[in-house]
DNA sequence: TGTACATCAGTGAACGCGCGTTCACTGATGTAC
DNA sequence: TGTACATCAGTGAACGCGCGTTCACTGATGTAC
C-alpha cells in the first residue's frame, strides 16, 4: 500500500467519512481529516469529489442505507402469523426501528437528513426507508388493519410522528428524557400511530 | 444617538439578531454582523453576553415567543361554541399553526430548535408552545372528547406528528411537496392526530 | 519486446476566508463627600 | 455646588483558527505501434 497510487481510493474516503459522521455528525466529515485517516495528501479526494457536498451526499446514502437495513432486521424480528396482528406489528416495528437508529447513530441520522443541495438523493430501492414504510402499510392495508380511505397518505403522518419524535429526543426540548421514559412514550406513539390509522 | 454610550444595547443587539436569524437561521447570526447593524464594534456585545451562544440563546427565546404567539392568535381564530367541537378545532389550530410558522419562519424555528448548551431554555410561561398544547389538551379531556386514558402523554404525539411534519417538508425529503399538496397533508394529519386521542 | 506518449491519480505549497475572542485602552457616567 | 474617583460601556488592533479549494507539479499506468 506504499504506492503512489491508492488503487481504491474513492470508496476508501467514504468508508472514512462515514467514520467521521458517525463520531461527531456532518460538520465532523472534514475533508482534510478524512484524506489524513485514509493517509492520502487533503486534495487527493477532488480526484473523486467535486467537491465536499458531493462526499457528504455519499455519506447521507450510506447513512438511508444503514437506516433502511436496521428497520429490515427489525421487521425480520417479527414472529406474529396471524395477518392483520403480523401487519401492526411490522408497522410498530419499523417506527421503532427508525427512532432506535436515530437515537443509536445520531451523527448518521443527521447526515441523512441534513438539508443537502441535491434534494431527492433517490437511493436505490432497498435502501429507501420512506419504500419500507410504503410497503409495511401495504400490507396494513391488505390485511385489512386500515380503512381503505386511510391507506393513502398514510406514510406521511407515520413518518411525521416518528421522525419528529426523534427529532425532539435528539436535539430538541426532550432530549434529557430518561431513556425508560422514553421508550414508554414511544410505545404509547405507536399505539396512537396505529388507532389514527384504523 | 452619536453618543458613545449607546444606552439601549444589549436589546439593540437581540432585535439585529433576531433579524439575522429570520433572514438566515442560527448561521446567519454573526456576532461582527450584529455589531455592525447595530452602528457598534464588533466586540461590544461582549459587555451584555458572555459569549455568541448566549446571544443566540436569547434569539431562541424571542423565537419561542414567537411560535407561541403565532399559536394564540390562531386559537383566538376558533368560533366554534360546542365545547367538544371547539376543544377538537382549538386543537388543530394549534398543530395548524405550529407547522405554519415553522415554514413561514424557518430561520427562527431552526434557531428555537436547534440545540444549544441550556437544553430546557425554560421560557416564561407565557413563551412556552408546550405549555399552550397542553392547556388544549385539557380542554380536549374536559370536553370528554379524548379518552381518560389517553390524556397522558397526548403532547408527545401531538408534538412529535406535527414537528415531524414540519421539518420534513422544511428542510427535509418533502421540502419540494407543492404548497397545495402539503397542505391537504396537513388536514390529514391533524384528522389522524384527532383519531388517535379519540 | 521495447519505446513513446497520453492519461490518470496522486503531491505540496499557497490563498483567502471571516470568524470569535482577547487585550489594553478610553470616553462617559454616577456617586460620596 | 464642585470635585475626585470608581465603575461602566464602549473602542481598535491583533490573534489564531482550520478549513475548502486551486495551482502547477510529478510519479505511475496502460496502450499503440
Amino acid at each position: 500500500m506504499g504506492s503512489y497510487h491508492h488503487g481504491n481510493l474513492r470508496p476508501a474516503l467514504v468508508e472514512a467519512a462515514v467514520g467521521l459522521a458517525q463520531a461527531s455528525g456532518p460538520e465532523g466529515v472534514v475533508l482534510r481529516e478524512v484524506a489524513r485517516q485514509t493517509g492520502v495528501s487533503h486534495n487527493a479526494a477532488y480526484r473523486h469529489f467535486a467537491d465536499r457536498d458531493e462526499l457528504l451526499s455519499e455519506v447521507a446514502l450510506a447513512a438511508m442505507q444503514q437506516l433502511s437495513a436496521a428497520m429490515s432486521v427489525e421487521l425480520a424480528g417479527v414472529v406474529e402469523t396471524e395477518p392483520a396482528a403480523r401487519a401492526v406489528a411490522r408497522l410498530r416495528a419499523t417506527g421503532r426501528a427508525y427512532v432506535h437508529f436515530a437515537l443509536a447513530q445520531p451523527g448518521l441520522f443527521d447526515v441523512a437528513f441534513a438539508g443537502h443541495r441535491s434534494p431527492p438523493e433517490v437511493a436505490p430501492e432497498a435502501a429507501d426507508p420512506y419504500a419500507l414504510l410504503g410497503l409495511v402499510l401495504d400490507e396494513l392495508a391488505l390485511a385489512g388493519a386500515v380503512s381503505a380511505g386511510r391507506r393513502e397518505g398514510a406514510e406521511v403522518l407515520c413518518w411525521s410522528a416518528v421522525h419528529g419524535f426523534a427529532v425532539l429526543h435528539l436535539h430538541g426540548p426532550l432530549r434529557d428524557v430518561p431513556a425508560q421514559e422514553r421508550e414508554d412514550s414511544l410505545e404509547q406513539l405507536l399505539d396512537q400511530i396505529q388507532r389514527g390509522l384504523v
